[in-house]
DNA sequence: CTGACGATTCACT
DNA sequence: GTGAATCGTCAGC
């Protein structure tokens, strides 16, 4: 189990970065109190030449700033007013590609999730969309600029779990119509439905 | 200062 | 599949 470091984020393509999260753990400790899950989902934004990206163009406003900082920085936003949609930024400071997390499997912490999510019990919709990731984990957008490489509240562990590349999916990206083209880029990753269904009952049949 | 809108979710049909 | 919820952000005036 080792907690991924600079090096991991710091590398340029943004694509790759977002592929290789899939099947690693996001971890926060907010309020002391430990929580996780396992990436199963991902989408890359790949800077100015991105149209589907909040940096498009080289846009910079106070909200996406942080995109443009260190590798390992989360971005966090509010998105339709309700949810927080939670970023780690990658590649080198002033180029601001960042890798959004989609969907995650809980695995430690579960009571705590399952309070902040008002469930339950863990079923593959408690964190199945980049929101619920969010208020799983309990990431707000008060949140924004912490490092994942140093902060004590949020880290990425990998764990030694290794999926053949027949399992993990590329397709589209979602919810990004507005983005043409760039709309139809295999941007977004996905573990298979069998490889997560497997891991699900591992942990909660 | 104002208004339009979004990298979504959930309940309901 | 459809539509409501909900508010910070940002471009434009």
């Amino acid at each position: 189990m080792e907690k991924l470091g600079k090096e991991f984020f710091r590398r340029k393509n943004v694509v790759t970065i977002s592929s290789e999260l899939i099947g690693k753990f996001l971890v926060t400790n907010f309020g002391n109190m430990l929580t996780s899950g396992m990436i199963i989902e991902t989408e890359a934004y790949n800077g100015v030449t991105d149209k589907a990206s909040h940096a498009y163009g080289g846009k910079r406003t106070k909200r996406n700033e942080v995109m443009y900082g260190e590798s390992g920085i989360s971005y966090v936003y509010l998105c339709y007013g309700i949810h927080h949609l939670f970023n780690i930024v990658t590649n080198e400071e002033e180029i601001p590609h960042a890798v959004l997390v989609r969907a995650i499997i809980p695995v430690d912490g579960v009571p705590a999730i399952l309070k902040r999510r008002k469930q339950t019990s863990i079923t593959k919709k408690t964190a199945n969309g980049p929101g619920t990731v969010s208020q799983a984990l309990g990431i707000k957008t008060a949140n924004s600029g912490l490092s994942v490489i140093d902060s004590k509240f949020m880290w990425v562990e990998d764990r030694g779990i290794k999926f053949p590349k027949k399992e993990i999916n590329a397709g589209p990206r979602i919810g990004v119509d507005y983005a043409g083209e760039d709309a139809k880029l295999p941007y977004r990753f996905r573990l298979s439905d069998n490889s997560v269904k497997r891991i699900m009952n591992e942990y909660y049949s």
